[in-house]
DNA sequence: TATATTTGCAACCGATTAGTTTCATATAAA
DNA sequence: TTTATATGAAACTAATCGGTTGCAAATATA
């Protein structure tokens, strides 16, 4: 079963369990709490989350805080890097265009 | 079926639709000749793509030329900002322990 | 007009998914 | 030691996914 990044946040729980984690750890039943389902079903996004690295543990004896690897999400940004690219041409050119259109109305 | 650009880009196939149509448009026959799977199986992962505005179509006789909507990309990156900040305010933190050290060896 | 090409859709299939219930283990508290 | 708490894992289920095959509709070409 091979874990990446973009199948774990395809989830819009395991979205919000990021979110909720990113600024502060927390254990699964405090997360649960966040949530409309079952401790175990978050123990189970946790352990997708935590298989494609995107979230680490830190045990205090019997509670565990799991916290987001910022990290990871870098690699998200990194693929998106490409699409920027494109992105900032575009609107580059669509402000030249609109240049182009004021320059015309002054004249 | 609700769609959402998350679930669209959890599959590897359909990630890499994204990034052939990005500069060029194309047809489906075009973007199937690229994988390893049936035009039918691209044609659901354009309808997908379609359904969730990742992707635009275009008419020419009984062609249908696709091609990225770029835009839509930026809602990823907009999700990302929220993380973006995380590891920046990081990256200055280790940024300013960096310094704190250098300081520390000089005097 | 008859034929070929381009495309989308429906029906089906095996695999995977997210969830639940149940159970076992480990640690803390009484 | 006994009881309560925190957690993960296993077994099961309904729904969804990605893929295939077969077919129909629309457009281009002979």
């Amino acid at each position: 079963m091979r874990r990446d990044v973009f199948q774990a946040i395809a989830d819009p729980t395991r979205r919000a369990i990021i979110t909720l984690i990113a600024l502060q750890a927390m254990t699964p039943n405090t997360i649960a709490e966040n949530f409309n389902t079952t401790r175990q079903a978050v123990s189970k996004h946790l352990r997708i989350l935590t298989e494609c690295e995107l979230v680490k543990q830190e045990q205090e004896g019997r509670e565990i805080y799991y916290s987001l690897e910022i990290e990871k999400m870098k690699e998200l940004d990194k693929w998106l890097n490409q699409f920027r690219k494109i992105w900032e041409t575009r609107f580059n050119q669509l402000d030249k265009v609109l240049t182009t259109i004021k320059k015309q109305k002054k004249c």
